[in-house]
DNA sequence: GCCGTTTTCGGCCCGACTGTTTTCAGTCG
């Protein structure tokens, strides 16, 4: 089993122990097991059946290693199995809810036998929730609306559970001989923060019409398929384990552009290349773009002959939305896209000092191996005292140390001290002025109080980044998706007014919480902000999620000269706000 | 359940807010 399915059950783990009422360090135990096995570069599989290697990794004890082998054995451990014959799976959704925790979902199991989202809606439209004590009004109608959200993002999967499942199978896939080119279509090869379905496009040699028929058998013998939806002529469709939908198709090398085309997408954007078609006399679907007089072929192999044949400039994919890419395509107009390789320094991160992983050389060392001119060390402060937050003495402690780092790496890596403050209920930070002087990379964030009026939000941040020493705007809208809606803030005068003071704004590269979407990231630069964009670091691990920050970027048209931390070292901090 | 040691068990990130209570349990970050 791969380590992504290993961590799954370990959290599930820990969060049918929550339920039960465990012991809370046993839980965390569990999770931190998850997050071991998460992080750890060790292929777990391959290493099992040593108990002593298992044993180094930290955070994976006795019990721990003794469950993992068992999952490799079986797919499964005792505690879950046992924790499942007691509750049911579909409990795990509850928790996903906003508002629900552990002790709500055994609540509702005891009392009512509600077990699922779909049993909560109709107990709570039967009435039945309001005999339950701390189950007020405001509570239920709390629950509703979660439910509702829920409703409308389940179904789509965060941009790296499907890519990871992309690479995953066309790794499988390459295995078999004759097929060469595999690519993911639609809505992850555009780079969309979520994808609701994989599209994979085959072709090679052995995609030829005379014999597809073996290697459609293969692709129908992928072991994580948990159920086989449809196996046509040229293409499977499947659901993995955790509910994903995956197409796969399977087209002769003379179509394959044509497909590539007509499955990215998106639809609005082909909707726009038909009509243009058609006015050429051409008509275009997934297997040619071809004459309408005669139906002969113009253009099928590749996508750069198709567009080039509607005289436009190849388009690339994340702009394919409809948005003026064609006329910009057609002008010869089109942006020179940001690249992940002009990326020069990550400013945002965490180190064991709060709530990260790592040490501080770690991170050092991970962005050197990166290939990265600089990073900024950027703790929490105290206010986050669940994550240990910096106050003023530890911060100044803290400095030191990031400098000692910067010594000890000889110019080969900057390391630049900092700080992602926290903004307070009244827009006040937790940190003196005097210690904030003292950081090259001030990160002003807010991490509570999220339910406050839009008014009074927008005003709070607005007036944390008055503050002088701020230098960047951390996650200024708060998007979590799939999580929870955004805070209510107005984005457009944040932006402004961080434009106007010369504050730069933090595109948070991190799957989970992109916090700028591609319309916002738009405006930011019309508004003449300078953006950065981070991966919010917590282990060095995570520094590779750079790259789904890069596609939005891409997304919203920006390029290099965009974007701040493509700036050498000097130049980046001499571009950030100057400080009094 | 893990870890580190004081080697056999005690410590392990905690404070604020919410909606419900009428003194606090549950959730969140």
């Amino acid at each position: 089993m791969d380590n992504r399915s290993i961590t799954n059950l370990l959290a599930e783990a820990a969060d049918l122990l929550e339920i039960d009422g465990a012991d809370s360090f046993r839980i965390r135990s569990y999770r931190r097991a998850a997050e071991a096995v998460e992080s750890t570069t060790l292929q777990l599989s391959e290493i099992a059946s040593d108990m002593k290697k298992l044993l180094e990794i930290p955070g994976i004890g006795k019990s721990m290693a003794a469950n993992i082998q068992e999952i490799e054995r079986t797919g499964s451990f005792g505690i879950r199995d046992e924790l499942l014959k007691k509750y049911r799976p579909t409990m795990l959704d509850l928790l996903k809810l906003p508002g629900m925790g552990p002790k709500s979902v055994a609540l509702f199991w005891e009392a009512l036998q509600v077990a699922s989202i779909d049993e909560l809606e109709a107990a709570i439209t039967a009435g039945r929730l309001k005999s339950l004590p701390r189950m007020g009004e405001k509570q239920i109608e709390k629950l509703k609306k979660g439910i509702e959200e829920y409703r409308k993002n389940s179904g789509r999967f965060l941009i790296d559970d499907g890519e990871m499942a992309a690479e995953k199978l066309i790794a499988y896939l390459r295995e078999f001989p004759g097929l060469d080119i595999l690519t993911p279509a639609g809505s992850l090869r555009r780079g969309r923060e979520t994808v609701g379905d994989l599209d994979i496009l085959v072709t090679g040699p052995a995609c030829a019409e005379n014999n597809v028929a073996a290697a459609v058998e293969y692709v129908a013998q992928y072991p994580p398929i948990s159920s086989l939806l449809a196996r046509g002529q040229n293409k499977v469709s499947f659901l993995l384990r955790n509910g994903l939908q995956v197409d796969v198709r399977l087209l002769p090398e003379s179509s394959y552009g044509a497909a590539l085309q007509y499955f990215t997408g998106s639809k609005m954007h082909n909707v726009s290349i038909r009509q243009r078609a058609l006015k050429y006399g051409y008509t275009l679907n997934e297997y040619a773009l071809a004459r309408v007089d005669d139906g002969t072929p113009v253009a099928a192999a590749t996508e750069t002959e198709i567009y080039a044949a509607l005289d436009l400039d190849w388009i690339p994919p994340e702009l394919r939305e409809n948005n003026g890419e064609i006329e910009a395509a057609e002008a010869h107009r089109l942006p020179a896209l940001i690249e992940q390789e002009d990326i020069r320094g990550d400013v945002h991160m965490h180190t064991n000092a709060t709530d990260g992983r790592n040490t501080i050389r770690e991170m050092a060392e991970a962005g050197l191996a990166r290939g990265y001119a600089y990073i900024a060390i950027t703790d929490h402060s105290k206010n986050l005292a669940m994550t240990n937050g910096l106050d003023d003495e530890r911060a100044l402690e803290h400095i030191r140390r990031i400098r000692e780092v910067d010594e000890e790496m000889e110019g080969r890596i900057r390391v630049f001290p900092g700080i992602e403050v926290d903004i307070l209920a009244d827009g006040e930070l937790d940190l003196s002025d005097e210690v904030l002087a003292q950081m090259d990379v001030v990160i002003a964030s807010v991490h509570s109080l999220f339910n406050q009026p839009e008014e009074q939000m927008t005003e709070r941040v607005l007036r944390a980044i008055e503050n002088p020493y701020v230098r960047i705007l951390g996650h200024p809208t708060g998007r979590l998706l799939l999580r929870r809606e955004a805070f209510k803030i107005n984005v457009a005068a944040v932006l402004r007014k961080a434009s106007e003071l010369g504050v730069a704004v933090e595109h948070n590269a991190y799957p989970d919480r992109l916090d700028l979407c591609d319309r916002d990231l738009r405006l930011a630069k019309e508004l003449g902000c300078k953006i950065a964009v981070n991966t919010d670091s917590h282990h060095t691990s995570h520094m590779e999620k750079m790259r789904y920050g890069i596609r939005q970027l891409r997304r919203a048209w920006l390029r290099k000269e965009d974007v701040l931390n493509t700036l050498p070292a000097d130049a980046f901090l001499a571009a950030l706000r100057p400080r009094p």
